[in-house]
DNA sequence: CATGCATATTCAAATATTAGAATATTTGAA
DNA sequence: TTCAAATATTCTAATATTTGAATATGCATG
């Protein structure tokens, strides 16, 4: 069953799949990260939404429409409200990365300054 | 200098930021996806990427300068080549998350089953 | 200082995203 | 059954993104 890893062996490491990078479209727009935190806190209807976001009851819908269909977040019905909610676990990793605070940029690497020739790692000139 | 923590005291947790949304805009879409997971392995000059991502050099070059615009990834000369290389810590991190395997959705909450009434969370009604 | 390699820039066409307006649907209550 | 509340859908105009083609730039080398 064990074996060695991926990369002791030189087959390719996972990469991003497809999906995740739909993914990534889908959750790329600030009204739809705001509804996402949102129901990071819990399940809210339409109209809460509308409320907190302050942009038209339509186009809430339209967003948490495209976030359904990537099955993001689904609803359950309660009398005639939607109650939405988050179905994907990735969601709330993502806004805590999104939250965090970053103090230093990587440092450029070592073959720096710019006009030292030659040192480029790929073997390539 | 210190004090209560944000949450403990009702002040609205720090959400994210429109810079933050920005860069997810920035970073979702395939091929700069993989050019940063690129990256992450350590510096590429333009005509390594072409090879690999399979692209026209100028469409290359123009994701490359989209990223660079937003701090995502910069360069040093070393001859002719532009040798980029990853600058903003936040990616690696990203990408280990994007790569990350998710075997269950979140349960629905508990107030379904979906004609059960009344008990919407928010207290509307 | 001319040449060629590595890369960038500009432009245009195709396509995708976004938001609003108008309207439709669904559901519970009277 | 009718009405109103809650939400969805459709259509459209404005805008943004993406790509390819053509061309330009910068640098190292002879």
């Amino acid at each position: 069953m064990v074996g060695k890893s991926a990369s002791s062996v030189g087959v390719k490491e996972p990469s991003v799949s497809w999906g995740k990078v739909e993914l990534l479209k889908a959750i790329a727009h600030p009204v739809r990260i705001m509804i996402l935190d949102e129901l990071t806190k819990g399940v809210k209807c339409v109209s809460d939404l509308e409320e907190f976001l302050d942009i038209r009851q339509p186009n809430v819908s339209q967003h948490l429409g495209l976030l359904r269909m990537h099955g993001i977040i689904d609803y359950y019905m309660d009398g005639r409200l939607r109650c939405y909610f988050l179905k994907d676990p990735f969601i709330p990793e993502m806004l805590g990365l999104l939250k965090k605070q970053y103090n230093e940029d990587f440092p450029a690497p070592v073959c720096c300054p710019v006009t030292k020739r030659g040192k480029y790692p790929g073997g390539r000139r």
